[in-house]
DNA sequence: AACTTCCGCAACCGCATACCT
DNA sequence: GAGGTATGCGGTTGCGGAAGT
């Protein structure tokens, strides 16, 4: 994946990757030692230059980094180049259920803070989020028929996505952890949905440290919260105000609703059921045979 | 097989803020 | 405190592969 990448050109380098010359600064001659900046994908020799460079000296100082390395980028493309790429520990492929899970949640509370958000995934960048959220999570919405930053899309993700990638994490969690290494699925496919992702790329230790690091949560942590909403969308009740609190007010600002009776009659309208006729379709579906098969984002929104 | 459209993602840009002199 | 520079953030772009026709 990463090569595949390394090939890639755009409009402003020229083909072969050639340096391109750019004005510095609205018509002003470029200094002399910039005459030719490079944009555009990197290469592997600069990314090699890069890494030894840093290796050497350390990060930080990009501009001067950039200069002193040899590279022939800004500062900025050097820095934007190891932070999201290059650095040792960076994660790539696809974000586990508990990853979407966190991004989900997070972005509840703060919206678009890639920056924020991401430093509660580690190994994941405010770019890669960024883009998980406007490629993934936008397009569910669009086809939801739906703002993503609209009440009944959060609701939407808040008790009914959310809990069952809840699930699926502590399924696999379970799975994980069993002693016994015959566990049986029901479909072919989903083993090699489970290799694709759910199992092989497990990120459980990034998701124990980003719950443990969690600073403003609330009591009862991110499990409490969603499984509260889980509770409350199946009729239930009594984690309440850790759920309440934890949402601080963020999931239920356009309703302006503070108990919990308010709560459970505009999501679940008494019997358990949504009453948006259209949303409530998911419910039968997560209703039925979800036990033992993984989630992910994409099978959830299937059912609609 | 050839062509078009769609989509994911790396990299860019402009702006805001932090830091330094 | 003013001015300049560096760094960080969020939004946007557009390449290239995948999927569809």
């Amino acid at each position: 994946m990463a090569e595949s990448q390394r090939s890639r050109s755009r409009t402003c380098s020229s083909p072969g990757g050639a340096p391109v010359e750019l004005d510095d600064d609205h018509g002003h001659p470029p200094e002399e030692e910039q005459l030719e900046l490079r944009r555009g994908p990197w290469t592997v020799d600069e990314d090699l230059t890069l890494v030894n460079y840093i290796a050497d000296h350390g990060e930080g100082r990009w501009n001067s980094l950039a200069r002193a390395s040899g590279l022939k980028r800004t500062g900025k493309s050097c820095r934007l180049r190891w932070l999201n790429y290059l650095r040792p520990d960076v994660k790539r492929g696809n974000f586990t259920a508990d990853e979407q899970l966190l991004i989900l949640d997070l972005h509840t509370r703060w919206g678009n803070r890639w920056s924020k958000i991401a430093q509660h995934l580690p190994g994941r960048t405010d770019n890669e989020i960024k883009n998980y959220w406007r490629t993934r999570v936008q397009k569910h919405a669009k086809q939801l028929n739906c703002d993503a930053n609209s009440k009944r899309f959060k609701d939407a993700m808040r008790y009914l996505w959310m809990p069952h990638l809840a699930d699926a994490d502590d399924h696999r969690r379970r799975l994980l952890h069993a002693a016994a290494p015959h566990h049986h699925h029901h479909h072919a496919a989903d083993v090699a949905h489970a290799a694709a992702g759910m199992v092989m790329t497990s990120s459980s230790d990034s998701f124990a440290t980003a719950e443990s690091s969690y600073d403003d949560v609330g009591p009862g942590g991110l499990y409490a919260n969603v499984h509260a909403g889980e509770m409350l969308f199946s009729g239930g009740g009594g984690e309440w105000a850790a759920l309440e609190t934890a949402n601080q007010g963020l999931w239920s600002s356009s309703s302006a609703v503070s108990d919990q009776s308010a709560v459970a009659q505009v999501i679940t309208g008494g019997g358990g059921q949504f009453q948006d006729p259209e949303l409530s379709g998911w419910v039968q579906g997560f209703s039925e045979g979800i036990t033992e098969n993984f989630w992910a984002l994409e099978d959830i929104w299937k059912i609609q």
